[in-house]
DNA sequence: TTTTTTTGTGCAATCGTTATCGGGAACGTT
DNA sequence: AACGTTCCCGATAACGATTGCACAAAAAAA
């Protein structure tokens, strides 16, 4: 794996190394022909300057961390492409890590990405990770870290967020205008800024419409392992109740499918005895049985303004502290899923 | 980000740097007692090497390229999943990178994973890539590759796939048992290995079972930018031919899912009409309407296998040319996508 | 006591690149 | 003739870590 290096140009050409870096950056200071001599012989062999060695000189690598739970998710896959799309245009290259929603992998992921000296990092926290120090102390020193999310309360920096709230709320209010009255919801662990959120529109959309809230009606479901498991007895639970929900409103991709087919399992029918409405940025919501309502996130959006606000904090840090928070809105898609009961 | 570095270490225990390493190295010729003064002093103050000096220093650096066309991809998010567990535990990190089926975006990442040193390439090829000179240079410039699912033929070195052939050849079989005749395959551009394979497999079947192969029946469709159109016209064409076809094969996610878009759209009743059977991973066959026959690749045990072989490339570059090809075996599950037509 | 061996440590080079400093040559200005 | 500029270019020192070599001091052998 030999590589041509700008020291062996300089000995093809009789020239030292330095006339040769600054001939290469095309420095006033380099007479023209020297210059044109040696640009011609680095294109003829094809060289390529050693980003290890500009990023040990320079303690930077025009490289950018991204930390997400899980890729085989199309909310973060998409989001992934929003990164990458505005990235590789502004010169940065991506480099992806999966929490799996552990927070010893987070940390374990975000040291790595330090050590490798990225010049930021773009972070939708672990379901696990409630301790932030590994992020905070980062920041401390310097490194820009844009959240995006799953995004934390306590660090203050920009984050990128879908509007949870809004979004919850229209698809509850939507579930109540259906005709449904016990609408359930199954989201992720309590301590993720999304549930929070979420929870609140859910809740909101039931007091405007005068429904009292239940809390045996909401269950918060962890995630990584036993996902079938924690769903199918999250769900027993939600229809063995006296008064067993007519509608269920899912927080995440896995939770809504993972839910659709404990029904199926089970013979419930959709949206017959319950209807759904999920949370999710599933690609085939339409080819579903029956074809899914869903809220969307505009994953690919909030990927790119994240990363753009990221590499504006690389590029030019911050003196004040002006950080803002941006909020996406959501996109609801009626289906069958949620049909009125009128219907029946 | 100013991190510790040896040289803090050394000079604060006024020791040379030299000493400094070795005893971290744990070498045996430094004295018991200064290496447990460096080691606790490294410890608290929290010292990791700095891998990009390493890197720099060793042109290795303990870190394996991935280069696939899709990340939101269930087999392509399943194969990274099979490629990091193994990777992790083996000491090696992982850097992915899309193609997105483009043959530009292959070779820029392709080089700039070797410019950044990585210690060996697992590739899965681009749909759009025919040329092949960017990876056999670097094969013969000593670094490893090991290519999985999408393979070239033409270069010598371990492959990882499934077993395209056996697979088609079941579903082929599978469709023509449950008493369909006109058998269409929507299948990916000609020049992937897996077109060629799993074509054939589905010629075999045709044929052990007398059934004239009829080329109208085959569909190539490209991947990236326009899919939705490419669908649409291709499943056009086959249902518009004289005798329209009673089945689909389909030859990927992206495929699939769209072929059942298009049926949707345009009231085609699955599986009176067409009966279709998927070469696909995605997770939710069994929630989409009708539920989805499908072939599904060992992705998980791919990826693994695929990284066991690299890694093991890399630490013991082979003298003999003895490359393997590991040919895993796929898993139809059958569902009501493709019932009989005795149904009927 | 002298010589040899062992033990523990430091110096300096290396990896590829660039920034800093400095210097020679050619020219212009008094 | 003496000095200041301008134009090109080179030597050197970093960046962080490892390592072959040298070398002093202590221990062992003579």
């Amino acid at each position: 794996m030999e590589t041509i290096t700008i020291k062996d140009i300089a000995k093809a050409l009789n020239l030292s190394t330095s006339t040769v870096s600054r001939a290469l950056r095309n420095s006033y200071e380099i007479n023209p022909e020297t210059k044109k001599l040696v640009m011609e012989y680095a294109e003829r062999m094809n060289y390529r300057p050693n980003p290890i060695a500009l990023s040990l000189k320079d303690s930077k690598s025009k490289s950018i961390g991204v930390i997400i739970p899980e890729i085989a998710n199309h909310f973060f896959s998409q989001l992934i492409n929003g990164i990458e799309s505005i990235a590789y245009n502004l010169g940065y290259h991506v480099v992806i890590f999966q929490s799996h929603d552990s927070y010893e992998r987070e940390v374990a992921n975000t040291n790595y990405l330090v050590s490798r000296r990225v010049d930021g990092l773009l972070v939708s926290l672990a379901s696990l990770t409630t301790n932030l120090v590994h992020f905070q102390e980062l920041m401390e020193k310097g490194l820009p870290i844009v959240f995006l999310d799953r995004v934390p309360n306590d660090i203050e920096t920009h984050k990128v967020v879908a509007d949870n709230f809004t979004g919850s709320y229209e698809a509850t209010e939507h579930l109540i205008l259906s005709g449904r009255r016990r609408i359930a919801h199954l989201t992720s662990p309590i301590y993720l800024s999304i549930t929070t959120e979420r929870l609140a529109g859910y809740k909101k959309a039931l007091e405007d419409y005068g429904i009292a809230f239940d809390e045996s009606y909401v269950k918060y479901c962890l995630y990584g392992g036993k996902i079938e498991a924690e769903n199918e007895a999250a769900i027993e639970e939600l229809l063995t109740l006296p008064e067993p929900p007519d509608a269920i409103f899912t927080a995440s991709d896995r939770l809504t499918t993972g839910c659709m087919s404990v029904f199926q399992r089970k013979g419930v029918r959709v949206p017959d005895e319950v209807a759904i409405v999920g949370f999710t940025n599933i690609s085939v919501a339409n080819l579903l049985n029956p074809p899914l309502t869903t809220v969307m996130q505009p994953a690919m959006e909030m990927g790119q303004q994240a990363v753009e606000l990221l590499i504006r904090l690389i590029e030019h840090p911050q003196k004040n502290d002006l950080f803002e928070t941006r909020s996406l809105k959501t996109v609801m898609t009626i289906r069958e899923s949620s049909v009125g009961k009128t219907v029946v």
